[in-house]
DNA sequence: GTCTATATTGTGATAGAC
DNA sequence: GTCTATCACAATATAGAC
């Protein structure tokens, strides 16, 4: 670490991180930010040069925390077809706890259409990374290699689809569908 | 039609659309759409009463446009299969067009967790009547009435995750790697 | 490193003339 | 129905004291 990881940028972080995922990127402002967290405006451009620089620091630690969840999830699964079927059951339960408020890196795509260089590097990085995932299960299951990545990103497209649709609708039955039709292609 | 369309009304909704689409609806100021459309903000809020209205119009506007062109697509087409392959190139050439915007409606949600209940009736609305597409095509397809739901949610998760992570790569890849998965399931 | 106080610009919305 | 002028407030960011 380069930054200090001081307990004031500690709570700029956490703050940002509940308030940019549960009301949006662009409705959150800095003040709001500063109030909740408990800290002075001149701590939080202390710390994060802009608010820019704040929304990488809160992609990164969602991409973080999506990894971490996932991993506790399928601690102990050695079936390939089980892990994935349990990656959506973990979005499941993930959608729930957050308010079905969906992906991040998604959100802020759809909030910036110009998106910075730093922003878009990390979301991509973000969504790369969930992809990277559904490869690796899908080539323990399969042995043709040709058709490994048709089938990972089939997977992906139903992940991505579920849980947008998920936010839209309020409610868990898209996830349902893909399990469905998870357990018909797998 | 209740209110009469006028030509600033026209000129309103128009750039709103626009810009709402291009910029996002957070991102895009009052202030820009009458600069632009070339009148005066007490004619934006003769027409709209608050841009929560114009966004209502605007998802409304987006929802017709979409079905105008779809239905230029598919025309004279009587396969539901090749109907529903349509469906996906004509996203493609929707996205191209639309320089990679994705879908509004999915944004405007994306944008507004605290969504109004107005924003929110017309969004579901808009994005029911894609899936009710994906059923009508189902069901010329399918005899067996049990499955039709099923096989049109997964085409339909489909096309919404092609839809948003062309959005996020800027690329259509995501729809090639739908169409694929299209051909093995219908 | 953290603070208070301030600068500057932009936001959605309205009053009142014509 | 359309206009100009203006309202009250919130936005991101910075200066300078401690």
């Amino acid at each position: 670490m380069t930054t200090a990881d001081t307990s004031v940028r500690r709570q700029i972080i956490n703050t940002a991180d509940r308030l940019f995922y549960k009301q949006g990127y662009n409705l959150t402002g800095i003040n709001q930010i500063i109030e909740e967290a408990g800290v002075a405006k001149a701590s939080l451009y202390y710390h994060f040069p802009s608010k820019e620089d704040l929304c990488v620091a809160y992609l990164k630690l969602r991409g973080e925390k999506w990894s971490a969840m996932l991993a506790k999830y399928i601690e102990g699964v050695s079936d390939p077809r089980e892990a994935i079927i349990k990656c959506f059951e973990c979005r499941s339960k993930y959608l729930l706890q957050n308010d079905f408020s969906g992906c991040s890196y998604i959100r802020i795509i759809a909030e910036m259409p110009q998106r910075s260089a730093k922003i878009n590097r990390q979301a991509i990085l973000n969504k790369e990374k969930q992809r990277l995932f559904f490869i690796e299960q899908v080539s323990k299951l399969k042995k043709n290699s040709s058709t490994v990545n048709d089938l990972a990103n089939t997977i992906f497209l139903l992940f991505d689809g579920a849980t947008v649709q998920c936010q839209v609708y309020r409610e868990l039955s898209p996830i349902e569908n893909a399990l469905k039709a998870l357990k018909l292609i797998l």
